[in-house]
DNA sequence: ACAGATGTAACAATAAAGATTACAATATTT
DNA sequence: AAATATTGTAATCTTTATTGTTACATCTGT
């Protein structure tokens, strides 16, 4: 199974918010046409995004906005915020192994360690990217059209 | 959305053939129990390490034994054999951005190779572990007990 | 008060995982 | 050759999570 792509939407968020943000007031229903989902799940993704304080939501008049620049918002400030995991934990073990036979009893205690060594190495990855680079990709496109 | 317990429960067999596979013969039954799931989710998965090539499975006798030494499985191979993402990507992208915006049609461009190194570290980190490291941990619990 | 937004609840639709039943095919034992 | 135990696999069901949609209360500037 994958990742939600309330991940990639919310990044999409960010992105118009940068290349938009000055000519056009970012509503939901703005974003929803640029990510072409509907605007109820871009205002899910908005409240999740804000709880986590990364960005401010206009009520009543509408409008969105950073609350810190997009150099100093990491993929996994979003990953974190959009709230992808269960528990948090990447893998999904088996709920009942037998704790009458010795292999049953002591898997989790011998996996464990490792699953959450694996699953930092993801993280820590995303710490290295920023919304930032993915707004100066898109910016390198719109300035050289091919 | 979590990695499907097929991983953990993969991993979780080749720990059963290691550990009881000299006193027992390791049918899906006998997985099933340890396992605590429904012996036909063992039979497909045992399928897919089969088709892997990490597994031999006795037709008609019943029976499972590993195809190499357990300390030459990774937890990579068995990633790749119980083909737990679909297409092979870990993100799940939102399908149709809005090929008009310019935001829309550029995002998958500025994404795709950094979604890729994300992934790329997971799976290289668990190149890092083997079926091994799993029974050795395991097999410490036994003869040891607390 | 009005108009345009957001916040959120409720529920439907879709998709995937996992559980279960059933049975044909296979191999060993007797 | 028949009996037995097991795998391989199809079909179906249940459960769970995501995503989509409708509806409406709430908020804010005009």
């Amino acid at each position: 199974m994958q990742i939600s792509s309330r991940f990639t939407i919310a990044i999409h968020v960010f992105a118009c918010m940068e290349v938009f943000g000055e000519d056009y007031k970012i509503t939901s229903d703005f974003l929803a046409s640029s990510i072409n989902v509907n605007p109820v799940i871009i205002r899910k993704i908005l409240s999740q995004l804000r709880n986590a304080g990364l960005i401010e939501v206009a009520r009543g008049t509408g409008g969105t906005t950073a609350t810190r620049p997009i150099d100093e918002i990491t993929f996994y400030d979003v990953y974190l915020a959009v709230d992808l995991l269960e528990e948090g934990e990447l893998f999904h073990f088996h709920e009942n192994p037998n704790p009458n036979c010795p292999v049953g009893k002591n898997i989790h205690t011998a996996l464990d360690d490792r699953l959450l060594h694996i699953q930092g190495a993801m993280e820590q990855e995303m710490k290295k990217y920023t919304i930032a680079d993915v707004v100066n990709d898109i910016k390198k496109c719109l300035t050289v059209p091919k």
